[in-house]
This record gives structure tokens, C-alpha cells and sequence, in this order.
DNA sequence: TATTGTTATACTCTATAACTATA
DNA sequence: TATAGTTATAGAGTATAACAATA
């Protein structure tokens, strides 16, 4: 791993902040790295996966709520389900109440290819973290639920608001 | 954030190691949307700021050293080098030993850049973690570098061996 | 007028392949 | 023959702008 080198002139109690940033830009190169070939078997890309894992979780959720979710425009969402469409993972159909509106779900092949891949993702990362006490786990948990909180509140959710 | 429906038959302890991904993930997208108009102002991308960071971690490193550590292909690193030496941020000079390496070194004006951009990363993160236990950082610290050992481990350096 | 979804288009990032020069 | 760096090129991924349909 890359040696932190003190970036600031102090090294105050935000070493630890800094630390934690340097391990989780590793965390995620290395996670992106295990997880590419699973998501290249799947015949998905990494954007596909976060897109059908939103559907999933917000049950009918529209195109530009996917968008606003995930933190990207909505022509990048509507491509992703473009593609997932035509792979029979993700379906589209027009809201009764809202004729301009998409609602989304999930195909049953969509099911199965997304429970495939987080199964795939919790073996790896389980393996990572086994042996670890489950307190420090717990821990990290809390810590990243505020961290999430608190990042989402003052990032107002661009980026249309460039 | 988005509600993590059990994507997995079985609900045993991996559950905390899933909201623990999809928590990450929202971390990740937070904060690199706090990070983008600070580098705006400076004039990089987060490529860039990474080569940096690494260029200044190791200091004397060549193309490919940087190139490994990232995790990413030598001409993508050499671009970034490019456009860095252009701002004037990193300096290149061939090595006396091995004349066809080069040698990577920040200039003056670089570790400049450097500091102030590490400086408003610890200041954002130091406000998203305020208030937290010590304690829990420490442990979030613990779990992020042992999951780092191991999944780098396992990853093989790639993207050469694909 | 504002909003949803979409299409058209351009730009950035990254990788693979090919080339030069050293070893 | 292998390695370090570079250049050329192509493919993803993403965003902004413009458009159609609906509210």
C-alpha cells in the first residue's frame, strides 16, 4: 500500500481522516479489480449493476429517480436501461398516473443476475473481512452510515447544479 | 440512501458486510462529488490527483511504479504526467542508472497543490466524521487495512494479466 | 411553463497495440 | 529477448443541449 506521507504542515487528529481516505481509495481500486469479472461473466458493466441494484431497491422507481439516486444524469440512465432492457434483465412501462413517467422493474432473469452478482461481492468481501472482530465491523458500519449521512446533506445532490 | 432489500436467500452475518458495500459505494459517489469543484479550481482530475499523491508517496518513482500502485496502464499514467508537467507540477528526469527509466518528482508548485487539496479533503471528511467515537474510526481504520492486505493480495496487481 | 424521458453529440478516461531506446 | 517509456488509436462512460410528450 501506498505509505501516507504527511500531507499537511499538521498532523493533528485528522491523520486518521486521511488514512481512512488513502485505505478507501485502495479498498475500492481492489474491489473494482475482484469484481470486474464477475460482472464481465454477467455481461453487465459496473454503471448496469448499481442501476439494477436501485430498481431493485426502490420498487418502481422512474428513470430520473434512479438518476437522482445514483448521482449521475439521466441520459446516463437511460442508456444503462436501454441495454438492460434488451438483455431481459430490467423492464419498462409507462405510469398510469404520470403518462410522461417510466416505472422500472426487474425481470425474473433480473432477479437471479442480481442476486448472483451480490452473492459473488459478500463471498469476496466476507473472505476479506473474516476473522475480523465483528465490533470493529459494526463500527465501520456506523461510521460510514454518518459519514453517508452528513456527505449527502451538504452535497445536494448535483450533478445538475453545476 | 437506498434501503438494501436482502438480495441474498440466506440473511446471515454477510448482511452487514452488504450494507457495509452498498454504504461504500454511497461514501464513494459523496465524496467524489465533494472533491470535484475543489479539483476545478486547481486545474487536475482525480487521475491526476491520485499520480500525484503517488509520485509524492514514493518519492523517485517511475512511470511504471506509479502505473502499478494505481492499478492502472502505463500510458494512462504517462498521459497524466503529461498534462502534470505541463502545468508545471511534476518534474521528469531520466535516471543515471537505468537510462531508460524516468523519475518522478513533484515540483515546488506540485506539493503545493498537493497540500491544499489534501487539506480540503481532511477538512470535508473531518465534518462529515465530527462528533464520532474515536473509537469507531480506530476501528474503521483496523477493518479498511486488513480488507486492503487481503484483497490485494488475491487481486494479483492486475490490469496487465487479464 | 415545468418536468419526464429520450436522442444527438462531444469530451474524458482508459486500455491495447505498436514503436523507440535502452538493458 | 525483455523492459521502460511513449505514441496512436479505439472503446467505454459520462455530460450538456435539444427535442417530444405530458402536466
Amino acid at each position: 500500500m501506498v505509505v501516507v506521507t504527511p500531507p499537511l504542515e499538521r498532523r493533528s487528529e485528522s491523520n486518521d481522516v486521511v488514512r481512512l481516505i488513502d485505505l478507501f481509495h485502495e479498498v475500492l481500486r481492489a474491489s473494482l479489480r475482484e469484481l470486474h469479472p464477475t460482472l464481465t461473466k454477467e455481461g453487465i458493466t459496473m454503471g448496469q449493476f448499481w442501476a439494477i441494484h436501485t430498481v431493485s431497491s426502490l420498487q418502481g422507481a422512474s428513470v430520473s429517480t434512479v438518476a437522482r439516486y445514483l448521482g449521475v444524469s439521466a441520459p446516463t440512465v437511460c442508456g444503462n436501461i436501454d441495454q438492460l432492457e434488451d438483455a431481459g434483465l430490467v423492464r419498462r412501462h409507462r405510469s398510469e398516473r404520470d403518462r410522461r413517467a417510466v416505472e422500472l422493474s426487474l425481470t425474473p432473469r433480473g432477479r437471479k443476475v442480481e442476486a448472483r452478482i451480490w452473492s459473488e461481492i459478500a463471498g469476496v468481501m466476507a473472505e476479506a473481512a473474516r476473522g475480523l472482530p465483528e465490533t470493529d465491523v459494526a463500527a465501520s458500519v456506523r461510521v460510514f452510515t454518518a459519514v453517508t449521512h452528513r456527505l449527502s446533506r451538504s452535497g445536494t445532490l448535483r450533478p445538475e447544479g453545476t
